[in-house]
DNA sequence: TAGATTGTTAATCGATTAACAATC
DNA sequence: TAGATTGTTAATCGATTAACAATC
């Protein structure tokens, strides 16, 4: 009954960790999983997990469980991980070095096709094999290649500025790493990771310890 | 009525968030905010924002709102930001670095103290001031110093042998980016930053746009 | 005072868990 | 066949929203 209903954003997070999971006991030759075995690794109740993939499909056999293979296949589909996807990267300070250099994301078709700074030192050099490009070219740039991912991590003062230069060329997904909230027209996707807020979450947990507990983010 | 129940995640998650906005207003020099207009701010309701706050005690005035001074102290007492926190980094590559150069975190109070990693060409450098030290040494570091919090960014093969490594060593709070979860003893806490799934996440968002929608992570 | 807005209690909504018929 | 496990419907649980008395 492949996605009748809005799918609840804690299902879209726990899609990847599925694949992960997943991905980790196909390499290990693991041919069968049940929901009940899968749930106890990931910490799920099986009921969530039958729950979930019931959204999509159906991807199990009664009284078998599921094959890790295919159902690994299908959650790549449904997470739309069976194609490439063209990034531009603004900033080429630290955390968009880290971006453009972190090699799973080539491995995973995730291609950094370009940098863009307004540092002089930056701009003309390359990074990774990426090029780093002057801000002033983003859009003539953005005019002449399809862009499906804009990732953002330029200081917090010059985001909103940068995601509508990104809106302005058609980009229409953005990764914004800066710790402020974007603007963009209801048609924009924006995700957030807020380095610092994941850490203050780490701290509060950390004081109330009692209270709160596990593993978390 | 300070924290009588155990706090949700979502309340935890919506903490940092508050204090970013708040801050912000301060600095612009706001010296007052009603739940309505805060919402209208941050695309939340009045009543989960009181919500919210009624967690942690009455920092409200009928009739008048909050003073966002007053309120941003009992945010920031209530993150436990206002001390300082001790930290080490395991993984001198990319992230890293980038967490270790990030201004954001000194600027708080948080203090890198040390980065470990296996890579002779890093072991005796310094990286923004911070001297690299050999894995081996890290045993000896953590019998000498008080480590707030360890931070994991080596490779995702590496990541249990660190932690477990870290929680040997008497730290009891771990900010882990490979993907992969730990298994940590239950009065460990481990916040994830797992990138990748964050830009799955925001794939599958993308190829879904009608469905889901909105600023997320 | 009158208007505004809080903190809290009650109602609603949505997500998780349990139960179970279907069936491999 | 008998045992196991699915997909789905119903029950429960928790989080969000609405309502309102209290009061600045």
């Amino acid at each position: 009954m492949a996605q009748r209903k809005n799918i609840s954003d804690a299902v879209v997070r726990r899609l990847p960790r599925y694949l992960r999971y997943l991905s980790e006991m196909h390499e290990h030759g693991v041919p069968r999983i049940s929901s009940r075995e899968l749930g106890e690794r990931m910490g799920l109740t099986p009921s969530q997990i039958r729950q979930d993939f019931s959204h999509f499909g159906e991807f199990g056999q009664q009284g078998y469980g599921y094959r890790v293979g295919d159902l690994l296949a299908a959650i790549r589909h449904i997470l739309a991980l069976d194609r490439e996807y063209h990034m531009v990267v603004f900033g080429a300070g630290n955390i968009g070095q880290a971006v453009a250099k972190y090699p799973n994301f080539s491995e995973r078709g995730f291609l950094i096709d370009a940098l863009f700074d307004t540092d002089p030192e930056l701009v003309g050099k390359k990074v990774e094999g990426i090029k780093v490009l002057h801000w002033d070219k983003a859009a003539q740039y953005l005019k002449n290649h399809s862009v499906d991912i804009g990732v953002i991590c330029v200081p917090h003062a010059a985001g909103q500025e940068v995601a509508d230069r990104l809106i302005q060329g058609g980009v229409r997904s953005i990764w914004n790493f800066p710790p402020r909230d974007l603007s963009v027209p209801e048609d924009v996707l924006v995700e957030n990771v807020h380095l610092s807020e994941s850490l203050y979450a780490l701290v509060f947990r950390s004081k109330h310890r009692d209270t709160c507990g596990g593993q978390k983010g």
